[in-house]
This record gives structure tokens, sequence and C-alpha cells, in this order.
DNA sequence: ATTGATAATGAAAATCATTTTCAATAAGTG
DNA sequence: CACTTATTGAAAATGATTTTCATTATCAAT
């Protein structure tokens, strides 16, 4: 995502330019992680000490209908959410949860391998099964080194 | 899994078995779907009014811990469960999640490439990210037959 | 810059799935 | 049958997310 896509993108939707949700965009944007949403809003107090929970909820829900943000439910109990794009050159990419630590790395080795055949299984489930695809997560779950060896 | 193999798993364990144990299983053992807790505390009804919504989850937790059952998140805030193997022949597959009438679908077509390369992957990702991996999950998300034309 | 329409906000209450607590019950064993 | 203890069900508690509603902020038009 551009840095001023999603500006544009809100614009287009008639919704507004805020101080909550330039902070919220703000924090996505300088993290690696995949935090929920009590994880930016503590962020967010830091910066903004008036500002609501439910609106980072609100605020999630709304870049995620304009496609600037990603939501994940990794099995925790608590959706999370990741910028879609960020760094520019980190493109789409595919998730090992740690069952133990609950820890999430992005890996975008093999990536190329494996988007051609995600490609080449949308296009067939389109025509085999009638469904009409608009994206799709892939997520090994296991143990991190962390978890396996720790001293 | 084996017709009585889950039995095997608990006499093991050391876990007791129960008309609500047996009663879950048999619905679980009944549906081609994937129900909620609550789908299949439903179901319990019609057989044991006394049952418990309690129960269910509890359950649930054990035939997921023994490896009878797996659970999902298809992102719609409650989490779905759907027995391993069943019918036997059904193998391990991926899933098309409606996102519209948030039905889903399995499907096993195509499903020996994108295990090999699944595979692949794994042994991959267990070297370069010293991940121990147990299992995956692919989600295909999208619009059903039925979602995309409507009459 | 001022105004006005209304989208967005924050606090509190509500909701929904799931978990915990605890006293009563039922399964397995001898 | 008698005993031990795992399991159960009801009610209460929890935790994430959503709804409600009165107040505030944004933005387009003056
Ligand atoms: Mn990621
Ligand atoms: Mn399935
Ligand atoms: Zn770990
Ligand atoms: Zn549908």
């Amino acid at each position: 995502m551009k840095a001023h896509r999603w500006q544009n993108r809100m614009q287009c939707g008639g919704f507004r330019r805020t101080h909550p949700r330039e902070l919220i965009m703000k924090i996505l944007k300088e993290t690696d992680k995949h935090p929920s949403a009590e994880d930016i809003y503590i962020q967010a107090l830091n910066v903004n000490p008036s500002i609501g929970l439910t609106t980072v909820y609100r605020t999630l829900d709304l870049f995620v209908q304009i496609g600037a943000v990603q939501r994940f439910d990794f099995g925790d109990g608590k959706a999370r959410y990741e910028l879609t794009d960020n760094p520019p050159e980190k493109e789409h990419h595919h998730h090992l949860i740690c069952m133990k630590c609950k820890s999430i790395v992005d890996y975008t080795d093999f990536m190329k391998e494996e988007l051609e055949l995600m490609k080449k299984t949308e296009d067939a489930l389109s025509t085999q099964h009638q469904f009409k695809i608009v994206h799709h997560t892939v997520h090994f779950y296991g143990y991190c080194r962390k978890c396996i060896s720790p001293e």
C-alpha cells in the first residue's frame, strides 16, 4: 500500500481524516508485529490519552473494509491486525504460529512457489466449485526455536 | 480415525466413557458440516435434554487434545469443529469460506499437489526458521455460487 | 474565518462466546 | 455393593467485541 493510498480510499468512501485514525495508522505502520486491538489501544494511549478502545475497534474495521489492513484469527481468541504491504516491499505472505508462546512469524521464503500454486488452485476452485475467491490464508502451527530448546 | 480409535485414546489418557461424550462423538460422526459448540449442543438436546453447553465445550476440548477433532477459526467469532478423518476416506483437506453466507466447503481436488508443496515448505521452514511444525491450515475466502448469482 | 450538516468519538452498558466454580452425579474398580 | 474420583450441569465470571447515545470534530459551503 503506497504511502498515501489509504487516504485516497478514505476520501473516496466519504470517510473523514481524524486524529484517532491517523494515530492508529501510524502505529500500524511502525510495527512489524501482529497487534490486537488492545495492543494498539495501549500504544495509542501514550500519544492520545483520551482515545477510546471503541474507536480503535471501529477504526480497524474501517481499515479492513477499505483494504488497508488485514485481520487475522490465529486461534488465541483475539483478532490480530496487520497493515497490507508494509513496508511496501513486503508483499503478501504466510504465517508461522508458535503454539506455546503464541509468537507469530512472517515468512517470505518459498512464497514464489507457494503463490504460484495458490493461484493455480484458486483458478481451479473458481471453476470446479463456482467460488469467486478473494483472498486466502496459510498458517503453519508448531513450536518456535525458543519453545523447542529453552535454556 | 478408525471407528474405535478415539475410545482407545480416551482410555489410555485415563478418561471415562460417558453418555455426553458418546453422544457428542455420534453427532460429529453424522455431520458433514463444521458445527460450532452451540450447534452441537442444540443437536445433543434432542437426545439428552439435560446435557449442558459447558459439557459440550469441555468434551470438544478433550477431543481436540486427543487428536480426534480439529478446531477451526473461520473468522465468524466462534470456533468450529470437525472430526479428524471422517469419513475415513476423507483425509486432511482445506477450506473454502463464503464471506457472505458463511458457508464452508471442504475441497479435496488438487490436494495431492498442495500437500506435496506444504510438506516441502514445512521441511524448509523447519530448518530455515527453526520451527517444529505440527499442522497447518489453508483457507480460501470468497463468495459461493449462491451468493454470486442469487435468483 | 464562520456556519451548519453530519460523521466520528468516548464512556458506559450490552452482547456473545467461552471459562470457571462448585456441589451433585456417574464411571470404573475391587 | 461400596469407594474413589472424574465428570457433569447450573450459575456466575470472564474477556473480546459491539451497541447506544450524548458530545465533539471534520469538512464543504458560505
Ligand atoms: Mn504477517
Ligand atoms: Mn472441513
Ligand atoms: Zn514459542
Ligand atoms: Zn455464500
